[in-house]
DNA sequence: AAGGATTGTCAACAAGTGTTGACTTCACAT
DNA sequence: ATGTGAAGTCAACACTTGTTGACAATCCTT
């Protein structure tokens, strides 16, 4: 009994790890395996199928709840964040990753959108004052994913030599903007 | 000769539309050659392989060309890009999920990092003014793709009722400050 | 019409995919 | 100690992947 547990949580931190950052498709249940150092039919034995696993590891979401804990303290966190040059081993860079690859999956798409709906979108708006806090969240958040975006994954060489400071402070302005308009 | 040239399109036509939408590694050549009724063969014969195939289609760019004309005519063709909802028939609605898409496949995504730099935001650029062009453009990107991710990829409830005029005001708002901040 | 090149078809390949079932190994209660 | 169930191993399955080479069909030139 605990010896499976133990195997289980092997494979839902390698599964975590190669899915945030590879994207679904890009992973195969024997790539995880691997890496767990377990042999690859334990996962349908454990978990079903390779989706049963990947839905396993969407239940733990911890960069989320820090984000969605108050306003301001996540126009902090995730302005921080972006500000930051792209790191592989960052959680919250993975989870970014993770979104954006999995959400443009055709096999798990309609799966993210409902994640994201649900744990990030509702609760930004639930914390987010104003006249329309959904609409205003949703824009918060283009700004957020947007710098990102551009910062993480294009790596647009307009950003390479900014100094930390000055993005941050440019996204917040950005943030602010989108949240009083 | 003029008969390898019909087929060459039909497959460029077929492949673009596959790759444009699903992205790199999801689609396989029997896919595109399906669509395209041609025998799979042929794209080893005239593209050398998938890849040369995929980097056919990249040599045409409608899109990008109209949106680099100049900056203003780019603001107002962007913004009214996003204002629509997401249009899987719409070049525009193909070209940004094309970029997503491959930005982050494991095989394309340095390809494409470079297509987006030299092809988008370098020109750009030159076109915003001010004394940083680079990083204006960049974040000025990152608002347009920031508000397209969250409208017509995450489609975001928050979004979904708001009127075309309301969303056009609000990104127009943010793309003017991005510039001038 | 004949010959040579271009174009298209077909079958097969080696490798990789997710998943399954039979088997062995092990731990623990009786 | 013995039997029962869980835990792990192994080989194989049916399928898809990109690519190749041999063959047939078609076209154009001479």
């Amino acid at each position: 009994m605990t010896k499976a547990v133990t195997t289980k949580q092997k494979l839902l931190q390698a599964a975590r790890r190669q899915f945030w950052t590879r994207g679904y498709s890009n992973v195969s249940v024997r790539d995880i395996t691997g890496e767990a150092g377990v042999d690859a039919a334990l996962v349908s034995r454990y978990f079903g199928s390779k989706q049963g696993l990947f839905e396993a590891t969407l239940e733990v979401l911890p960069p989320w709840d820090a984000l969605t804990a108050d306003p301001d303290r996540f126009l902090d966190l995730a302005v921080e964040t972006f500000s930051q040059p792209y790191d592989p081993d960052a959680d919250t860079d993975n989870a970014f990753t993770m979104l954006l690859t999995n959400i443009l999956d055709p096999e798990m798409g309609e799966t993210m959108r409902n994640h994201f709906q649900d744990g990030i979108a509702a609760p930004l708006a639930a914390k987010v004052g104003g006249e329309k806090p959904e609409q205003h969240a949703a824009m918060l958040l283009a700004v957020l994913f947007g710098a990102a975006l551009m910062r993480k994954q294009f790596r647009l060489s307009g950003l390479a030599g900014v100094p930390t400071e000055t993005l941050r402070a440019q996204v917040l302005h950005l943030a602010q903007a989108a949240l009083r308009f």
